[in-house]
DNA sequence: GGCGCCGGTTTCGTTGCGGTAACCGGGGGT
DNA sequence: ACCCCCGGTTACCGCAACGAAACCGGCGCC
């Protein structure tokens, strides 16, 4: 069943987009959990994260592959096909992503709770 | 001695620049390693950040303050005094830096050697 | 012959982060 | 009177990232 890639795993309304984490690009992140259970294709990528557009997906793969965190593999078949995979190193980096979605389902409370206090501030009340 | 301050341990050029993490803003993660070794003033962070503008600076510290990382305290003294310090959370945020941190000093290598790797690439000679 | 699929590229526009420079107010030193 | 210190604020600007929309080429299908 394409292991778990469902339309709105990333949903853009997700609390956890407040947290104070960024890996690589705005999509780098989701496109490595996305690869965490085997290779994908360019447009089944493009499913999960359907908010992106060809051109932004493009280029995140391609940083993601300068930096050897996946590999492309085209294959010369018709209609052409194109499936990228993590690397050792992705997978390495993956672990760390799981340790921050740790920190952030521990911390998330305490993160929107701060929130929701610092704005509901005395205002100064200096007079 | 201040614990270690020194007005260039976060060298733009330092290699870890091109690491794919953030954390928060831009000066986030340092502002987190400068608080480490207790409470720091606005003046005192900016000399190991000595190229952040006042604006900046402030800005993190505002946005670290709103998440609940940091708390000011500013004494009503003569010059006036403000001392920035760590949380609970900001010191579990550092926990998490340091995974950051670890990762990087043991695959730095990894990702220059696959950026090198990729700018020599064959060059897409077809004919 | 026209349409669609796949894996992109190109062009253009917007947004927002980060940076520069100048200023501020209250006090103290000289 | 003048300048400096501290802890900022304000106005302005540039760039890079992000995004929307259109286009591309090779092939198969109908």
């Amino acid at each position: 069943m394409t292991a778990g890639l469902q339309p709105d795993m990333f949903d853009p309304a997700c609390p956890t987009t407040v947290m104070p984490f960024q890996i690589g690009d705005k999509w780098t992140a989701m496109v490595l959990l996305c690869l965490e259970g085997g290779p994908r294709r360019f447009t089944e990528l493009r499913v999960p994260l359907r908010r992106v557009t060809p051109k932004v997906l493009a280029e995140t793969l391609r940083s993601m592959e300068r930096d050897g965190l996946i590999t492309r593999s085209a294959y010369d078949e018709n209609p052409p096909r194109v499936e990228y995979s993590l690397t050792p190193l992705g997978h390495s980096l993956l672990k760390l992503l799981d340790a921050a979605r740790s920190w952030c389902t521990e911390h998330m409370g305490d993160l929107v709770a701060a929130r929701a206090a610092f704005t509901a501030r005395p205002a100064a009340t200096g007079s």
